[in-house]
DNA sequence: CTTCTTTTTTGGTAGGACCATTAGGTCGGG
DNA sequence: CCCGACCTAATGGTCCTACCAAAAAAGAAG
């Protein structure tokens, strides 16, 4: 008893993790570079000695994770490429769907990821990036005003200016975290901008809250940013203020209606 | 070229990539529900009509996606589970090595998420939680000031410290990305339980956060808050107050000496 | 009823064969 | 000389077949 996992409990099944574990050591280690490619899968199915499914399932495993980019044909081959924000957004999108997160706390969290970036970016950025910001919300508001609203060019213009104002924090992790907030979980944004009417105001104030933040006015801005999040709640589909909303937030996933395996029969027999 | 993308680049190699999306849709339709099981791999490519190494090669794919188990044997095959935030961790953590995110980006985001989650534990948490909070931390000055230091308790004590601040926001997703921070990051806490000087006045500030906490007082609970990093930042190692610094976080992964691959030769042949 | 052995199920590995795609080279015509 | 059509080789994608190893069920022995 006192000898616990002092012997390694052997784990056999675990080619294909090696591999993988190896290779991945490799490309963390910098010994090869994103751009560079792997050896083909016989060439390492040679140097490791193994078989090719082994390898060809250590790529695929590689290439869930990010790290590795796979071509066909001559020159092909798997190509180590910088990790996007999009798996970790990806990751963490099936995270909270297969969590039944409700909308409500998603809201919440951006709301307290909002605020926070604004106080930062307030501190730390100058007065050119600030005017910037302030220009770009008009151009929404503007671009909101005359013509037809197009609903792809709203959503992306709200995008961009989420992600400049994490920009001006000067620090990368809160501009990954908003794109991946705004990769995942877009939709609800979306809402707002379906009715006029709140597609109005939301473009209002985003302009107050970037002159807030022109004007070095922390306290307006957070204030602004608390007025749009009440919008949403009260647009969102199924408001309640608090947790116990299990709804899910997406449903972008594929119907399998197209040739669904029959898991009818036969799946878990107890 | 105004029929961008109009037709679909019929990418064609895709068979496993079709059965994993398949497959990932009804677990997340939940036509499968955790604990069930997947039929069997020979079950599954006679229902897809495909070889065996595609749905092999789907299931490497769902498992690092952290939806599947693969048991051995008799009753053996893909059990479907919640996914882990170790999951959602891993996949950050592996990301922000890959992009050279220095300690300090990384003090800051916890800091703010610290921030947050405090604010909000004590507007939500009832007085029983609060008391609970500040006895746990009164244990781990106790625990710290007469036996041996155990570091591995010192540092299960400080994580549960945090995860139950984390709980008592009533919003999931604290606590998840505090456990995700937890595992991902921990090793920049161990630093501060080294040197016993800190050591001591960690374990304090601790006691002092969580009274602040239970006597509803924001402003000096954020404050002890402050302390904290701001006492990190002194100790650790390369503690630049500011962006720039290229410091990776950690050296967890394997050393690749067993049996390395060799990458010297035919690796990106231009 | 317990304990040991055997059988069956199922994932893990090996190796071969063939196809589809792609980059690059070759050849012929202009 | 240049350009397009064709061919070639490299490489991932798929299929197949066989066998091994683990784990649990089923059966045999006490």
């Amino acid at each position: 008893m006192s000898t616990q996992s002092l012997f390694t409990p052997v784990r056999v099944g675990r080619a294909g993790e090696d591999v993988a574990l190896q290779i991945e050591a490799a490309i963390l280690d910098e010994k090869i570079l994103p751009g560079e490619s792997l050896p083909s899968e016989r060439d390492l199915q040679a140097q490791f000695q193994t078989g090719r499914g082994v390898i060809r399932e250590a790529m695929r495993a590689l290439k869930q994770k990010g790290l590795i980019e796979i071509r066909k044909g001559a020159r092909g081959g798997a190509y180590v490429k910088q990790i996007d924000v999009a798996n970790v957004s990806e990751s963490l999108a099936l995270f909270l769907k297969q969590q039944h997160v409700g909308l409500a706390h998603i809201a919440e969290f951006r709301e307290s990821i909002d605020r926070t970036i604004t106080t930062l970016a307030m501190a730390r950025a100058d007065a050119a990036e600030k005017q910037q910001l302030v220009a770009k919300a008009e151009k929404l508001l503007e671009c909101l005003d005359q013509s037809e609203p197009n609903m792809e060019t709203l959503g992306e213009m709200d995008r961009e200016l989420n992600i400049r104002l994490a920009k001006m924090t000067q620090n990368p992790i809160f501009e990954w975290i908003m794109q991946a907030l705004q990769l995942g979980f877009s939709s609800q944004d979306y809402a707002l901008y379906e009715d006029p009417d709140y597609r109005e105001k939301t473009a209002v104030n985003w302009v107050e809250t970037a002159r807030h933040i022109a004007a070095n006015e922390p306290l307006r801005a957070l204030s602004s940013i608390g007025a749009h999040y009440a919008m949403l709640q009260r647009c969102a589909p199924e408001a309640s203020g608090a947790p116990g909303s299990a709804t899910p937030l997406t449903d972008n996933h594929k119907s399998n209606d197209i040739e669904t395996f029959d898991e009818n029969d036969e799946v878990n027999r107890p």
